[in-house]
DNA sequence: CGTTAGCTTTACGTTAACGTAAGGTTATGC
DNA sequence: GCATAACCTTACGTTAACGTAAAGCTAACG
């Protein structure tokens, strides 16, 4: 159950290179424990390391996921925490719909040069022959 | 009609700052006319700047940019060339939809994180009274 | 004639998230 | 007793798209 991982186990099970995972450590959001000068991985960090990745399939920097997993330590039940963390939550939310809408907008633009760029072309290939 | 513009009404005009006109002459996206030492930049360093811009908001980089330049130079009618844009633009629309797809999910889930920490938030001030 | 505005060049700094290389230690297998 | 594997630390390199500072030219103004 709380059997401790070495780091290429880590590697392995998240799918992420050692020196990610030594650079998070640099970056105060993991803290495994050693084992003489080896790492050795809890279920903890392991559960540390999904919040990681996932705040990053968000979008969050490692920064705003350093102060989300510093927040999440200090407020088992803090309300006035909890409630610090909806709110950046809320934030990065926006921001995230805001691209998206963007992201739309510039793929329709494209199709339309596209479509535009291909009655060109056939407009070419017609007279060609 | 034709009339050149200086560095800064440039800028003006296209909301850039001189840096960025600069950088992309380095990089063989603009080429202005000079004057002494002036940059002057003329109908046609508009018309490149404006499909800069709109390259890089399609989330082109530079790069990608000055290669579709080069290629509209050189393919005012050519049938070959105007493929080759309309096959690097299907890429780069692909890659758009996929991104906006992933950007979609992530949303969604940061959604439901945040219906959940509100719900848990609730309990906690409910508790308090 | 001095100074300000507007332009110029050169060149180092910035940011994020690691990659990569160099060099060293420890445990294990044969 | 040595080679190999797996781990370690330190530290410089990478990428994109500029930002920013330093230092100098030049035209016009008062």
């Amino acid at each position: 159950m709380s059997e401790t991982l070495t780091i290429s186990q880590m590697c392995e099970q998240f799918n992420v290179t050692p020196r990610a995972l030594r650079f998070y450590e640099d970056k105060e959001l993991l803290a495994p424990a050693r084992k003489g000068m080896q790492r050795l991985y809890s279920a903890r960090d392991r559960a540390r390391l999904t919040l990681i990745l996932r705040g990053k399939r968000f979008g969050f920097s490692l920064e705003d996921i350093r102060q989300l997993l510093a927040m999440y330590d200090h407020s088992g039940s803090n309300e006035a925490q909890l409630a610090r963390t909806l709110d950046l939550a809320g934030d990065r939310l926006a921001h995230m719909t805001a691209q998206r809408d963007e992201l739309s907008l510039a793929i329709a633009d494209l199709q339309i040069e596209i479509t535009q760029g291909a009655e060109k072309l056939a407009q070419l290939r017609a007279k060609k022959v």
